[in-house]
DNA sequence: ACTCTATGTTGACAGGCGAAACTTTAATTG
DNA sequence: CAATTAAAGTTTCGCCTGTCAACATAGAGT
C-alpha cells in the first residue's frame, strides 16, 4: 500500500484511524464481513494494536454502530427540519432520508441493526439509537396535535412507521424490491400507503 | 452425548441429519452464529463429512433458508385459508402468523432474510421466498377485487405490507418493541395503522 | 536526566473454513 | 458370486481469525 514505512513508532491517533478505516471498509463492502486484522492491516499497523484501544471486536462494532446512529439522526434531522413542511411531508422526508442512508451505507446500516452490536451492553449506543426514534415520535406528536394525523395510540403509529421504514430499508438493501414484483417506485408507494393509514381525511 | 460409538461407518442419511441438527441449533440459539464444525460435532461425525453433502457452508445455509421459507409459507397459508375471513382479517392473520413464526424461530428467520443466504445464487431458495410473497399478493388482489382495499398500485401495497411485517418481526426479534416506547400491543396496533391505509371507508 | 506508562510489535494458541489424500462400505456388474 | 467402482467418512494440512502474553519504544512528568 501507500503506507510510509517511516511512520513514527507511535501512530498518533490510532483509535480514530481504526474507526475511520473500519467505516471506510463498511462503506465499500456490501459484504461487511469485517475482520479486525484486516482493519489493522489497512491502517498499516500490527494485528494486535487495536486491542490497545478496543477491549475486543464487539466494542469497536458498538462504537461504529453508535456513530452510524448519530449520522442517521443527523441526516433525518436536517431532512425534516424545514418548518413549512406538513407533518405528512416531514414523515416522508425523514423516511426517505433513512432509507437513502441505508442504501448509501449498506454495511454500516446492517451493523447498526444487527444483533452483533448488542445495544443492551452499551448505553451510549442505546441512547444514539433512541435519538433517531425520538425524531419519529416528534413528527407523530406534531402531526396529531395539528390534526393532520389520526388520534390513534402514538405507540402503534410509531411502531408502524419504524417498522415500515426499517423493513423497506432492509428489503431495498437486499435487492428484494424488484420492479417486476413491486412496481417502479416501491418505497414511495409503500410510504404513501402507510401515510394513508396515518393521515385523516382520505 | 448419546451418540452410540458403534454407529456404522456410513451414517445412512447424514444430509438430513445435518439439516435437522442445524435447524435445532438455529432454534436454540438466538445467536445463530453457527459453525459447520459444531454441526458436524453434534451430528457425531467428522468435521469434513458435511462437505460430501454441501459444497460449502453457504450451500447448507441456503438449504436451511429454503426450508424456512417453505415452513413460513405453510403457516401463513393455513392462517389465511379460512374462506369466510375478510381480506382485512386475512391480512392480519397472515401477518401475525409470519411474526409469530419469526419469534418462534428467531435464528432461522434471521438467516432467511440475511444476505448470507444469497437468494440470487439459488433458484430454489428464490422460488420458496417468492411463494410466501405470492400469498401476500393474493390477499391484496382479492381485497381489491371485493372492494375492501383501496385501488392503489398493488406493487406499492405489497411493498408496504411486506416491509411492515418484516420490519415488525425484526424489531420484535431484537427486543426493540419495549412497552414504554411503543405501547402494549405494538404489533397489532401497527398492523391496524397500516390496514387503515390499505382499506377503504374509514 | 530518569523513570513510567501508553502505545506498538512479535509470537503463540485455540478454533474455524475448506482442500487433498486416504479408508471403509455399499452398489453395480460381468 | 466375486470384483470393481463410486459414495460417504476420516485424517491431515494450510491459511485465516480473535485474543493473550511478553517485549520494545517513545513521549510525559517528575
Amino acid at each position: 500500500m501507500s503506507e510510509l514505512k517511516d511512520r513514527p513508532y507511535h501512530h498518533g491517533d490510532l483509535r480514530r484511524t481504526l474507526i475511520d478505516t473500519a467505516l471506510a471498509m463498511l462503506a465499500a463492502d456490501q459484504n461487511w464481513t469485517f475482520t479486525l486484522r484486516e482493519v489493522a492491516r489497512r491502517a498499516g499497523v500490527s494485528h494486535a494494536a487495536p486491542y490497545k484501544h478496543f477491549r475486543d471486536r464487539d466494542v469497536l462494532l458498538c462504537e461504529l454502530a453508535r456513530i452510524g446512529f448519530a449520522r442517521l439522526a443527523q441526516v433525518m434531522t436536517t431532512a425534516t427540519s424545514s418548518p413549512e413542511f406538513s407533518p405528512r411531508r416531514k414523515f416522508l422526508e425523514g423516511a426517505q432520508a433513512c432509507i437513502d442512508f441505508a442504501l448509501r451505507n449498506p454495511g454500516l446500516y446492517r451493523l447498526m441493526f444487527s444483533s452483533d452490536a448488542d445495544k443492551t451492553a452499551d448505553p451510549a449506543l442505546h441512547a444514539a439509537a433512541m435519538s433517531a426514534f425520538g425524531l419519529l415520535l416528534g413528527v407523530l406528536e406534531d402531526g396529531q396535535k395539528t390534526g393532520c394525523f389520526r388520534p390513534a395510540p402514538i405507540g402503534a403509529q410509531a411502531a408502524a412507521g419504524w417498522a415500515q421504514v426499517h423493513g423497506l430499508a432492509l428489503l431495498a438493501l437486499n435487492g428484494q424490491l424488484l420492479e417486476e414484483k413491486v412496481g417502479a417506485e416501491p418505497v414511495r408507494g409503500a410510504l404513501d400507503v402507510l401515510l394513508d393509514g396515518l393521515c385523516l381525511g382520505n
